[in-house]
DNA sequence: CTGATTTGACCGCT
DNA sequence: AGCGGTCAAATCAG
């Protein structure tokens, strides 16, 4: 779909002209010799994320995202409940089949050898790998990882993680199919519910790339960002490239850099039911947002990752604390 | 002992 | 037919 929606459109001036407000703060900080290098520095990592946003939102309707993608995906993905017996527990049919049908993307993670260690790297949901496999022509094994709510409550939400065969400290990790499992989750608050397409018509909500656009924007406001962007901003000294955003999903005492970073991808082969309910429309304030804490599923992800091939063969100590995470759209609230 | 992970085998799709 | 995704028994870890 080539038509850039109201919600996208919104979102790309407000981007813009953020950066664009960052912009004149950073001459104005140039021009004044008492301010301290950090602060432009931050408001540097603040105008670049606020272009990867921009970016990310122009990338989204590119590949068929937003409206368009919200329509194909309801079609082809988000069936009423009570027809979505490919989801229900013990489903045979389901079974094996290829979920060909199934909302999809892939977001490229780049992880840190202490992220793994430190349990830090988690997207909010509780994962159970069933399974690994040697790719053709890929150098590490592919992961397979479910929703541990699926024998609960149905939720057949999975993620397949892959090292990058060109550089070990990316992963890509493909998330197929929208959890079911909110309100099994004691822990998440507000996860994607699986949206029919009369719901989604109704709500007119963002594509997962919106969501996950909001989310940052949103977060973006917060003082506790300010603080650890602080933090990353030490940090990216020791790193070559290492992207900062407002990202809302902090894991609070460590440092982590969750970002959309231009090399992220968005492989929607239509996508987009995923609407959470801690959404808050463009129209409205951009308040009600809580920082989750990912510290109860952690270890679940980290131990993930470390099952696809990741092996860092040096002690935490020595380990920066630091790593990027690319993603959009696909993480729940915390508590 | 229980829950999670590993791994070989099976099955569907291309 | 080959590959990718899933199952399920075996194994491991807490």
């Amino acid at each position: 779909m080539e038509k850039i929606g109201e919600w996208e459109r919104m979102s790309l001036i407000y981007e813009l002209t953020q950066g664009q407000e960052l912009a004149r703060q950073l001459v104005a900080q140039l021009n004044a010799p008492s301010s301290s290098d950090e602060s432009k520095e931050i408001l540097a990592q603040k105008i670049e994320a606020s272009y990867e946003k921009a970016l990310s939102l122009v990338n989204c309707n590119a590949t068929g995202g937003t409206v368009g993608m919200l329509e194909s995906s309801a079609s082809r993905c988000a069936s009423p409940p009570s027809d979505d017996s490919d989801r229900c527990i013990g489903e045979p049919e389901a079974s094996k089949k290829r979920k060909s049908g199934q909302p999809r993307w892939t977001h490229r993670v780049r992880v840190r050898p202490e992220m793994v260690l430190e349990g830090s790297l988690d997207d909010g949901f509780n994962w159970r790998k069933y399974g690994q496999k040697d790719i053709l022509g890929s150098k590490y094994p592919r992961g397979y990882y479910r929703c541990i709510h699926r024998s609960v409550g149905g939720c057949l939400a999975t993620k397949q993680v892959q090292r990058s065969d060109d550089d070990p400290t990316i992963f890509e990790i493909t998330y197929i199919g929208t959890h079911t499992c909110s309100n099994v989750t004691s822990n998440l608050m507000s996860l994607p519910a699986p949206v029919t397409s009369d719901e989604k018509n109704q709500e007119q909500g963002p594509s997962p790339c919106m969501e996950h656009f909001y989310h940052n924007q949103k977060q973006s406001s917060q003082d506790l960002l300010v603080s650890f962007q602080k933090d990353l901003n030490v940090e990216n000294q020791h790193l070559d490239r290492t992207y900062t955003n407002s990202f809302p999903y902090i894991s609070t005492p460590s440092n982590v850099v969750f970002s959309m970073s231009p090399s992220v991808i968005i492989d929607n082969n239509g996508v987009g039911n995923v609407l959470p309910s801690g959404f808050v429309s463009p129209t409205t304030s951009r308040i009600n947002f809580s920082l989750p804490t990912l510290d109860g599923v952690a270890a679940n992800s980290a131990m993930s990752l470390a099952a696809v091939g990741l092996d860092f063969p040096f002690g935490s100590s020595q380990l920066d604390h630091n790593f990027t995470f690319d993603n959009n759209g696909f993480f729940p609230q915390g508590p």
